[in-house]
DNA sequence: CTCATTTAATTTAACCCTTAAAAAATTACA
DNA sequence: TGTAATTTTTTAAGGGTTAAATTAAATGAG
């Protein structure tokens, strides 16, 4: 595990050619041997012997023949089509928020098989308590599966790897441990992911997406930000996620931020930014009591009745994001962009202010061909997201072994 | 070539060998195959093997026993010291800037083998006229070895595999596409590379910054950005370099930009801005003639006497610069930067001020430990760079076989 | 001057993986 | 029932690696 060896010797050769395999099994769903022959751009013979060895080990099975779907030709030896098999492994994904916390179970397959959700806020809770809300959770599902992998998406920084989480808004500096405490209990692997770069995971299988080149906004509490470059999930040099929200759009005399300082694009763009300018409130308070969806939804509608505060705040956080979007476009280059989350709903009002802040501070504005989306709820896709970091590293796991 | 097959083939994993064999020599130079052995992981037999190989294909040759470096032991027969082969191949390194062309010849060993420059405006020069003085100049050299791949700097925007210059301020539209011309002509490989981008990848192979994870400033005409990630040189979606220079740090009522917008850090912290400044000029113009290095210097030399506009312009560049790092930490994390270039001089001048700007823009500032360190000469970099961008290419090439 | 000792490099034999080709299996259809 | 069609398995050949045995080359003691 903790040799890095690269690829030279044939035992590697057959690993590389399992998870090859796997891979497109995962991808494909079912296929005859003969189908990831040509897929996988491997021999019959190979295909033949590392099916029988992921049979052996349980990881694929045989698909029962289903009457429709037979082989192209009707003459011949039928396919016999196999599928990754759902009971191999199981894993949880899910997400952590201020007030919540929501887990499903994924068989191997890729299919939900429980979920479940609860209230709770874990702003001063301990790390070994969200651990074990979390067991007991799964748990009460009632389920016999248990489950090899945790992933769970939190707002907040993590490291690389996803072992550990560096900072977070929602939680303690003891319950930013959890999942130490939620591995050790459980004996299973557990990743802790950047939200919003759970997002960006989850669409880019979208085939809008599929090239693999955008990024992904998360507009609610704060403004998160996953990207993907060329197919990949971008990370920082030590830590999971870029930022997007603590840009600094004005100067000191800004608003004030969560963060403290003043003026960051989430002091203009986040909810508690809209709904604060919206109610013509002081920008240097932070609202005590979180924004709700609902007060979110109350201020679009507004804002589309005409000008006025409401419409003034929504346009502010257009400008914001605009600026956050021209500053990160110069570092990486242009590509799409999606917004999520409840902010998001406001994008066909933001649109015109984000592009001609982008015009004003991105100076090959012009020469790209910026688009931009608004997708379905946040939370969603950082389950989804999630399940699929998990369910790769199963494959990974059953190609190249468990030691 | 253009089939992109990972290995899982015997075949693979022996050019995986070899090049993990030749990148060893390339590493540590003269070595005997025991060592090889060693270093490269790999049993002494298959050392044997693919040594010979390298030996007929000559790749590597067998140095001649210096005295000195005798066998680590006195016993026992005498390792074979061997080394890559100079004559192998050659490579042109070299930059283009504004008013002068600059290339150096280096042998496989990497060693410089001759070297020459010229003055000249590009400014107004069609790519074929460049290609010409390009290999005239090479031609002058009477040397005979013939390169197999230039790897040239130049300023601007290339595209991500170095194949084309998407944007340059020192050449024309046609003048952008002499690498097309000049690979033509040469019938060698034609990199086109960012002059920061090769900084960078010069500065990778300092001890210092062999961890892998640093940016270079070059600050002289702009403002340029290289970056490394994780020991990979970073490169954006579509095209070769990152930028700092373009970041709007002022709004669009700011000083004005080459690029024609307001505001951008280069239009405070790059030459012309610091001159601009010192001179107490008119911060919407730009200067007709090109600043010069004694400019910088004298403003440099001024503003350590005391307090003034001298003073004042590198201040200001501090602070330019000390919030285009900011944002980029935001986007990155932090880590260690290295300032390159004339304006690198004015370093200790700056260095209060950036770090009290990258204080007020970044959130995580006292997190991290922020290293500043500047450097000499940045054409020497430039080429330093390209130099081993081309002799990695090399050693692909001789690793994977031509076609 | 010879020969045991020591270290380096090469050769050998065994093992693993892939592939192409041959063989076997399984079905449709005449 | 037999032939054609198609999929899957088996076989044999070929290539790569390694550990171990062998050969090569130099030192130094008797």
């Amino acid at each position: 595990m903790s040799k890095t060896k690269e690829v030279y010797l044939s035992d590697d050769v057959r690993k590389q050619n399992r998870l090859r395999i796997i891979s497109q099994f995962r991808l494909h769903g079912k296929k005859s041997r003969t189908e990831i022959s040509t897929l996988a751009d491997l021999s019959a013979g190979t295909v033949t012997n590392v099916s029988t060895t992921l049979l052996d080990d349980g990881i694929i099975r045989v698909c029962e023949p289903e009457g429709a779907k037979q082989s192209s030709a009707s003459h011949g030896r039928p396919r016999v089509q196999l599928e990754l098999n759902p009971e191999y492994k199981f894993v949880v994904a899910g997400s952590l928020t201020f007030n919540s916390i929501s887990l499903s179970m994924f068989d191997y397959l890729g299919d939900k098989v429980a979920t479940v959700q609860e209230k709770v806020v874990l702003e001063n809770m301990a790390g070994n308590e969200i651990a074990q809300i979390i067991l007991s959770m799964i748990d009460g599902l009632g389920i016999s599966a248990t489950p090899s992998i945790f992933v769970l998406g939190v707002q907040g920084l993590t490291n690389n790897n996803g072992s550990e989480i560096l900072w977070s808004p929602i939680l303690s500096d003891s319950g930013m441990k959890f999942a130490d405490h939620l591995s050790k209990q459980s004996k299973a692997e557990v990743i802790v992911a950047n939200d919003s770069a759970m997002i960006a995971r989850s669409l880019s299988k979208d085939k809008a997406y599929a090239e693999g080149t955008f990024a992904a906004v998360l507009m609610s509490y704060g403004i998160g930000l996953g990207l993907y470059i060329d197919g990949q999930p971008f990370k920082g040099a030590k830590s999971s996620a870029s930022e997007l929200g603590h840009i600094s759009f004005k100067g000191s005399d800004g608003a004030l931020c969560r963060c403290k300082k003043h003026g960051c694009v989430e002091a203009y763009a986040s909810d508690y930014a809209i709904w604060r300018r919206a109610k013509q409130l002081d920008p240097n308070t932070l609202p005590e009591n979180p924004v709700t969806s609902e007060d979110i939804a109350n201020i679009i509608e507004e804002a589309k009745q005409g000008e006025g505060p409401a419409r003034e705040a929504i346009r502010e956080a257009g400008r914001a994001i605009g600026f956050g979007l021209a500053i990160m476009f110069g570092l990486f280059d242009a590509f799409p962009v999606v917004f999520v989350g409840r902010g998001a709903q406001a994008l066909d009002l933001m649109q015109d202010d984000i592009k001609q802040s982008l015009d004003e501070h991105f100076r090959f504005h012009k020469q790209f061909d910026v688009a931009f989306a608004k997708s379905s709820d946040a939370l969603i896709h950082v389950e989804n997201g999630s399940s699929i970091v998990g369910l790769e590293w199963l494959d990974q796991q059953a190609a190249f072994g468990k030691s």
